[in-house]
DNA sequence: AGCTACATGTAACGAGTTACATGATTAT
DNA sequence: ATAATCATGTAACTCGTTACATGTAGCT
């Protein structure tokens, strides 16, 4: 379901493009959503059948038609619905901890060596996230109120990152002793 | 894949049922794998269809036979060949991060309101884990590999709740401010 | 009398992934 | 020449959720 909503918020805020929605996904949203570009275009479609959006076709030279899709009132109405309601933490998955917990069967070598390798992607989105900190989130408190939520999500990729890391040499640290 | 991969790796542990496993998951690998006993069943049949698990069925009285599950020689070699590939971060998605992004849509409260009760589950979550922290890793380092293991993913269950609970008041402490 | 625990499963649906298909434009 | 970007989509498949079905035993 979320998906669904997680469009409609976005075209609410501006409306755009399958493709271009699929961008601003990668680019703003990528700390706590993501989705193919597969994904998304199915989900317009079944969001403009149910009338929550509408989409008008730009014809292009050279190049396919472009759709610019547009929430509707019911769609707006549907969203701030959803929003009121509470919503439950996503039930976490995560492969990395399955093989820590059955680490035992493999050389420790491994492990430690898949442990780092995580701690260097962590590193690195960390590392995008500031960025993107530093560009949009100067004086915090004197922007605006949609940026301000922004940052916080941004806020919440910059910790969930930095935790990651943490845990990874925590757990380096300690299998590494036992060697 | 990976719900497959815990099934093994659970199993290769201990051999028992899908009703066991389930009661497993939930008590053991609550902080980083979570499923339905109606996926672990469909699960476990398609690895027995594959010869990767074979059931030893254990007549009842006055309930249904009891099938446990062991791991075959081929199951453990799949495992082991999962364990060794280099694997993934899962991608985040939250609905509520969804929420703050749109919340200037709906009136300032709610999204407060939805941010405190998060927190509150959240703290729970964490006294849970503590507790489980303070029975099964006391003097971790006297431990046996594999509880040493099973604490690196309660320290990470730990470290999960306690940044999210951190973020929440962040969270909280701007946007009360901007009223 | 009604709830929880035990123990298994089927069926339908919703969400996410991967592969395939098309075809012009622009940059290296 | 080749790759990346623009722009849309279909189809098949896997994974996760929800609802339904069955039936005993024990507790309150």
């Amino acid at each position: 379901m979320a998906l669904a909503h997680t469009i409609l918020a976005a075209l609410s805020n501006k409306p755009c493009s399958g493709y271009d929605l699929s961008k601003r996904f990668a680019e703003n949203s990528g700390c706590f959503w993501r989705a193919s570009q597969q994904q998304i275009y199915r989900e317009l479609a079944k969001l403009e059948d149910e009338g929550l959006i509408v989409a008008e076709v730009l014809p292009q030279e050279g190049r396919p038609d472009k759709k610019i899709y547009y929430s509707t009132e019911t769609g707006r109405e549907k969203l701030v619905a959803w929003i009121s309601e509470p919503s439950e933490p996503t039930p976490i998955r995560e492969d990395l901890l399955v093989k820590v917990l059955a680490g035992h069967l493999v050389p420790q070598s491994l492990i430690l060596k898949e442990l780092d390798c995580r701690r260097q992607v962590h590193l690195q989105q960390l590392s995008v996230y500031k960025e993107l900190e530093r560009e949009r989130c100067q004086g915090l408190r004197e922007l605006p109120l949609e940026s301000q939520c922004f940052c916080l999500t941004l806020r919440r990729g910059i910790r969930y990152e930095t935790e990651w890391i943490a845990w990874c040499d925590e757990a380096i640290a300690l299998l590494s002793e036992s060697e």
